[in-house]
DNA sequence: GACACACTTTGATCTGCATCAAACTTGGGT
DNA sequence: ACCCAAGTTTGATGCAGATCAAAGTGTGTC
């Protein structure tokens, strides 16, 4: 199945790198490749819990909600991230795709069967964990104790990062990124509304921290205070 | 070593419930028993990652803070719980004991080589390590798109499910519960002001939802108003 | 038993972000 | 080239929770 794991986009950097050759053949027979539309939801919270997979292109987000419909964005997913929750029946969160996405998908008990088999699978997986993890905490500091103003510019900042990486692009100084999620989007990962994340937008433009380019294009332009104003 | 194993209060729910009696016995000659009183801190964010291990007996709190001083708890940890970062060359948050506690210790190092000699370590790690991510990003969206009242409720309700569990008492309806946390530290879990849950914790006991008893005793009266409450 | 200190409650005021409301862009489709 | 819908910006107003201020209450100590 699948085109092949030998020319995946994503296999020096996504969970099998961890394997041998002949593991990731086998591992790889147990996967399939599956595209997603943009806008398309690959899991809904409170579901059957029936898939894992790695991202290989585009761009996900995994969101949770209130009883009454309001939406708190808990991840973004760049291509080689993991995508899903082994070992729970039920899916605690709603998984989208930000963007036309590639993944590469196993069913839940291949994986957790897989887990138990490749020893490198389960060591490399609970390191993403423990990373996720500090992600996770860090967005709780942001939305517990940080200013409109300093939630966006964290955001800023970490989007670039993610952007860069993903994409293996010169590690210089980041001018141009293209943000992957709308103002509505961003509004839903900080906890904020459209209008406060647009106002902070124009804010860092007008005093030149960072300059718009077209709806989703921005340049950042002076870093270090970009930085700044992320820590308030 | 430490007060042998096999009469370790959290023996059968810890992280080593998944090893073999000689396992045990094995990984209890890497660890040391450590009294932490009440206040004091286990780990300094920004320090040398130094150790790991597991919570006997008390309560601790893992916090992150803004460089302006503010801090946001990010975890609470009871009995049989986990302790510390794997894989991190330096630590990511402030460990405190709230109350005075006992742990079971280990040096990363060491905790590192057990996790790849014992395979079952290294498993149940993973799956706590992704309960621990649930936890944080139910926490996301507490932050992020609750109001007070909704936030204090279910901290309430958190709360009052862990002691219950953590010391397998009867699990009928709770009653009573004595808060491990001061009206200040709630509030950075919350992140909201003393003076905020001060007040939802007033208008709760008004409305017949708890009972104050004392500074730390809470009676839940109605739970299910109370989980309504949590939802807002 | 009463002192002291740390924590908690209660009240008054202030403010940052939400909400409500419109006008304005942008880019994809015909 | 134009149109249209979706997304974005900008402005006016309101409110939940922060901040400032002070009085009250347990709890441990001498």
């Amino acid at each position: 199945m699948s085109g092949s794991c030998s020319d995946c986009a994503v296999r020096d950097r996504a969970l099998c790198s961890a394997l041998s050759a002949e593991e990731v053949e086998a591992l790889g027979r147990l996967s399939r490749r599956r595209h997603l539309a943009a806008g398309s939801t690959l899991v809904w919270e409170g579901d059957d819990n029936a898939i894992c997979g790695n991202l290989i292109s585009g761009v996900l987000r995994v969101d949770s909600s209130t009883v009454e419909g309001q939406t708190q964005t808990v991840a973004i997913l760049y291509p080689s991230d993991f995508v899903g929750r082994p070992y729970a029946s039920d899916a605690g969160q709603t998984i989208t795709a930000l963007s036309d996405a590639e993944m590469c998908i196993f069913t839940r008990p291949a994986f957790e069967q897989a887990l138990a088999s490749f020893a490198g699978l389960e060591n490399q997986l609970l390191r993403r964990t423990l990373q996720s993890l500090d992600e996770s905490r860090a967005a709780q500091l942001r939305l517990g104790r940080k200013s409109a103003p300093a939630r966006v510019a964290d955001f800023l900042l970490d989007t670039a990062k993610r952007l860069v990486a993903g994409d293996c692009r010169a590690a210089g100084i980041v001018h141009r990124i293209e943000l992957p999620l709308t103002r509505g989007e961003i509004a839903d990962v900080l906890g904020l509304t459209i209008e406060t994340v647009s106002r902070q937008f124009t804010r860092f433009a007008n005093a030149g921290l960072i300059e718009l380019d077209g709806r989703r294009g921005i340049i950042i332009r002076d870093p270090a205070r970009l930085t700044h104003a992320a820590e308030g």
